[in-house]
DNA sequence: TAGTTTAATGTTATCGTTAACATTGTGATC
DNA sequence: GATCACAATGTTAACGATAACATTAAACTA
């Protein structure tokens, strides 16, 4: 119990601090927060109680005055793929640079997930959202009334265009086309590409790269060469597994995929199968991932750079935040090849 | 502008329903949070005008009043460690499920940005911490006196003992006593050791263990063959070389290590200097990370429950912020063994 | 010296919500 | 039909801080 009358729940708040000095809240909150208008003496006297005391102000009641949070949140669809990670040490660099907390939600690629974790980043009156949409992300009009309300929202990586909403990503489409070509430059006629889903940017883009790549160098796309399938290992094994099993004649020499995730789990899937990379059939990722260097042979792949797009998003959106008039913008960073030993650039 | 003289900052407020409906702002209040005493009738009309209003309640306040903001805080050493993305999916799944938002902080092995992100977090009022120390945290004042403020704290993986706060780990002393057990079952003597920082439990226990282990088996231990060293591939490469550079009889015949980032580096330095693994060289990993299954030879490693971590932390972090009485505990998740080829098991 | 300025401090209302108590009205009970 | 019970709704104060205005007292000006 506490010695007086007062409530104590154990965190000292600035009327105790003020009642302790015999001075009003105000001017134990202007010297605290380094006001003018405080005599100097009176100041330090303040402060030495306020540590004394233990007194940590209060967010919460400032946000309730100021209307704002100094907090943002960030969802993303896997904080399991290795991208991800990457991408949220460049947003807390940023923003913790900035004295701003994140909050992080995993939507697990799951669009139900995501919109309630937007839900209650609203209701927490966060200053702004970067969001990385969920796969089954295809309910455009969630993130028009969301833009709507008027909070602030940057997309990263996955983005939605056209609803007014900037997007920081990589110039996928180029970079797909690049690696496609660095194929065909090696001499590889019957490629292969597993492609990512169609509901997210990355999926379409990459698709439209890579057949951008074949058209204009005259090769003709047989549809049968192309999976679509999700972004995970294991999805990588099953979708090589069936270009595998097509007909001599309809099977690849090389196989370009979506990321690299999937082009292991077709790596081993073509190991298991007893031929060999590059020789029998050549392979290309996308992202480059921890793994790329190291697994056998080395991929090649195109390096995404995760860290920059996070810096560069969470810079976006603290702009958009803090500038009335911050326009709109749509970035692509870029994603440059890294050449190893996978694409046969070496036989 | 506002069609009346009210302000609008464009978000909906309970008091601008209640007006809307001609209702108090308690009755909304209550009908919107599922309370006894109000009309079904009324309750629908008010549910209704609040949708269409696009209400959103207000976080901010609602914590103001009782003092719970339904957050936790959460702060990692580095997220680039393979390790912790996989911790924080346990964390999220958990909190999540339970309704509470996680704010992440990275402390980049910063002990200094670690206090700071602490210092916010107690100011945003979180209802709780979940703290994996940095390396260089080695002032345990401050979180004794941390402890002394009342808030909840878990510890989880890098733990501060005695202190009277919850630690969620892995059984690490067990673990590596185990995997230099498996070593020496395979016949090697000469084992050396690339010891993490000590100033960091896991530093200290996983170096304890391979002791144990060594003394045990009536193995004398070569302090030459301990190299103290930090946590990612590149202190590892460059202990490895150092081990290299001993004269002929002192080098070693087989390599622990405190995780699975230094034994990648430790392989790249043996491969680069000449030697083949595991025949001239083993090595064993720590942490079962995703490159330990794909590098050349499959690294021997153990393999640490990184999911159910967070998991558990989460969840001991609750239940201390729920139940009054919940007891201080040092919970030890069991880690296996992962044999490979690189401890030389098949040869 | 009277009047004016300004530094230092205090008072009141407010942010959006809810707890606690207060009021109203409706129907049941005898 | 008076009394009571209770459902439905309203009023006031509070959470911790700050903005905006108010007051006091010392210092300066003419």
């Amino acid at each position: 119990m506490a010695k007086d009358g007062k409530k104590t729940n154990g965190i000292v708040t600035l009327k105790e601090v003020a009642a302790a000095l015999g001075l009003s809240t105000m001017t134990v909150s202007r010297a605290l927060n380094d006001r003018p208008n405080v005599n100097p003496k009176t100041k330090k006297r303040i402060q030495e109680v306020a540590t004394k005391m233990g007194y940590t102000p209060n967010h919460v009641a400032k946000s309730l005055v100021s209307n704002r949070t100094y907090t943002i949140g960030v969802v993303i669809p896997e904080i399991g793929h290795a991208f991800f990670p990457e991408v949220v040490r460049g947003i807390d660099e940023i923003s913790s640079e900035a004295n701003y907390q994140i909050f992080l939600t995993n939507s697990s690629e799951d669009f139900e997930k995501e919109k309630r974790s937007i839900e209650a980043l609203r209701a927490k009156r966060v200053d702004g959202i970067l969001v990385s949409t969920s796969i089954k992300s295809t309910d455009f009009s969630f993130f028009e009334n969301l833009r709507n309300t008027g909070i602030k929202i940057v997309f990263f990586d996955r983005c939605i265009h056209n609803l007014g909403i900037s997007c920081i990503g990589v110039n996928d489409r180029v970079a797909s086309r690049q690696i496609t070509e660095h194929l065909i430059k090696n001499g590889y006629k019957k490629i292969a590409y597993l492609s990512g889903p169609p509901e997210v940017t990355i999926g379409r883009e990459r698709l439209a790269g890579f057949r951008e790549a074949l058209s204009s160098a005259g090769i003709e796309i047989n549809e049968n060469r192309i999976v679509e399938t999700g972004l995970t290992e294991i999805d990588g094994k099953e979708a090589m597994q069936k270009l595998l099993a097509l007909p001599e004649e309809e099977r690849p020499d090389a196989v370009a995929t979506v990321n690299d995730p999937s082009a292991l789990g077709a790596i081993e899937a073509i190991k298991e199968y007893g031929l060999s990379i590059p020789d029998d059939i050549a392979i290309v990722g996308f992202t480059n991932e921890v793994r790329a260097s190291i697994i056998d042979p080395p991929l090649t792949t195109i390096n995404q750079p995760a860290y920059d797009v996070g810096k560069k998003a969470a810079d976006k959106l603290l702009r958009t935040i803090e500038n009335e008039n911050e326009p709109v913008e749509n970035v692509e960073l870029v994603a440059n090849l890294v050449v190893r030993k996978s694409c046969g650039s070496n036989r």
